[in-house]
DNA sequence: TACACTAATTATAAGCATTATAATGTAAGA
DNA sequence: TCTTACATTATAATGCTTATAATTAGTGTA
């Protein structure tokens, strides 16, 4: 249920001494509930009938909030605005390259090549990224 | 040997009908010699002695066409500016995100992740990309 | 409940990488 | 050499994100 993950959410920030605004608050829920990986802006659209005075730097300082707690995974394409996802469970994403779509992709996390590589490369690992490309079934189709 | 990769890589130009232009020789003959993985600015700085008139839009222009045509890869990290990689062969990279140093890192191509994402999202994949990050052993003994 | 302190929000401007535009210059085949 | 289409240049514009400074508002404490 959605709204456990939310009381959830704002238990962690306020044990990290974050104050819950009602701005802070709304975004968390929208992040929670979106099906998609929105944009600052897409949020910043999403919101703006319930806030109407609300900054974008509002938005882009609680993105970078809920990160740095570990909330929210920022998911980033060179170019393109950053996409942001609510942190539930490791998982990679499937990108089309035709019309943007991100679609969730469950697999075992590659603990294998990170191990491997500080071996190799002398690093201290921390994490990984993975992306996959291709086209979605509904961009094969209409072509 | 460095001069035979860039005569082949003007060969591809050449097939791909690409003018061979002083200046794509020289961003070409820099990327192929690179230690490194250089930004376009890394590129313009570094030719500003030899092209004081180049603009950086050249320099752009052309990475775009050496990407276009498979000769480069771009690396794209969000919010820093793109960096480039000459395409000799498939390999992954190591970052560290101390210091941003880019270490290439060999390990067989993650092929199993691909067809299980086709088979699972309906995806027809093109590539992947991944990376690994942490810090590296420079910045791990100054920390 | 009221106070005070500190952090968050707002509005705006600035920063930075990258791309678009239009005029000029030039590579390469005839 | 000539011609033409493409590349380069200089500059402006774009778009995402962050910085700044002033105002507003959470939250612990009295």
């Amino acid at each position: 249920m959605s709204e456990d993950k939310l009381q959830e959410a704002i238990g962690r920030l306020k044990h990290a001494s974050v104050r819950i605004t009602p701005q802070r608050h709304a975004v968390l829920d929208f992040l929670i509930n979106a099906k998609s990986h929105p944009t600052a802006d897409d949020i910043y659209k999403a919101l703006e009938g319930k806030f109407p005075n609300m900054s974008v730097a509002t938005v882009y300082n609680n993105l970078r909030v809920f990160r740095e707690i570990g909330l929210v995974r920022e998911l980033t394409y060179g170019d393109a605005s950053s996409r942001f996802d609510y942190n539930t469970s490791k998982h990679y994403h499937v990108i089309c390259e035709s019309c943007g779509k991100i679609v969730d992709f469950d697999y075992p996390s590659l603990d294998e090549v990170e191990s491997l590589a500080e071996k190799v490369t002398g690093f201290e690992v921390s994490h990984h990224r993975m992306e996959i490309y291709g086209t979605c079934p509904d961009c094969k189709t209409t072509h």
